[in-house]
DNA sequence: ATCCGCTGTGGAGGACCTGGACCGCCAAAT
DNA sequence: ATTTGGCGGTCCAGGTCCTCCACAGCGGAT
């Protein structure tokens, strides 16, 4: 019950656009039943959508870094994400434990787009910042096979 | 010409399971034209793939997790990815510049998890560990704007 | 000028989606 | 024990979408 919930999950970590057929095929169900069930993980969350995964590089974004937020005024009220959130290189903000506040992922061009970067998250969010670059990424965006 | 390229990446990115008419309608190409670039982009490398995209507590892994790895013996030759590959609970990792040779993202149900799960990372690749925790993604896995 | 590769169009058959009608099961209430 | 209702499934049909193929326009090179 539960469990074809999860396997269907599965496949479409794998393959986003799995057609419902193929879907139910795998699983045993008619095409209705497998659509009903995605059309529930959708609507519960379970699902947030579905993206393509590209290349980075392809797309002219060769230099990724992670860098690490720390308000300059630890006093003041955090919303350090939302002054963020308009800036585009920003892959990804976490809210960390530990001597930072932030650790957010990002992805540039150029090393000079990334000081520039900096600067923008700097002013924009009352921060100060540790950079760490990416040399290269073995693998990333792994199934959280369940 | 390039620039239809990056308008159909860009739509497949935002919603990987949209379909060909309508990424036709919406870049002003005829269905056969726009699946031939797609299938190009594919195997360009430039689409590795598509996902659906799962919200990570609700398939039982609420508990995320940075790990910085710095070998024990940086003379000896470095394999960690591959000694790490098998370990599903590794989302990514990243080879960095810095203190620490590897930056890993983890994701696991509880802190038991964690701390069984760190024990094999060192044990497996001969690293000490720095673990950093997510306490909340504000956002994460934003589409890369071109 | 002709050829040739590339990219796009149009069409047709088949696969797929999507909603509705219907059924079986289980549980709770009568 | 029977009824009732909700849930989750199958089956079916119409309309949509995919997918391949033949062909057209268009540069560039011979």
């Amino acid at each position: 019950m539960e469990d074809l919930d999860r396997q269907i999950v599965q496949l479409l970590v794998t393959d986003g656009r799995m057609s419902y057929t193929d879907l139910g095929k795998a699983t045993g169900l008619s095409t209705s039943a497998v659509h009903q069930r995605v059309r529930r993980l959708e609507q519960r969350g379970v699902i947030r959508g579905y993206a393509a995964m590209v290349d980075p590089e392809a797309v002219g974004l060769p230099l990724t870094a992670f860098i690490s937020v720390k308000p300059f005024d630890p006093s003041a009220p955090d919303d350090v994400p939302d002054r963020l959130s308009d800036i585009n290189e920003i892959e990804a903000c976490h809210s960390v434990a530990g001597e930072e506040n932030y650790i957010l992922k990002v992805r540039v061009g150029t090393p000079g787009e990334l000081e520039h970067l900096l600067s923008r998250i700097r002013t924009l969010a009352g921060v100060s910042t540790r950079t760490t670059i990416v040399l290269s990424t073995p693998y990333e965006a792994r199934p959280p096979l369940t």
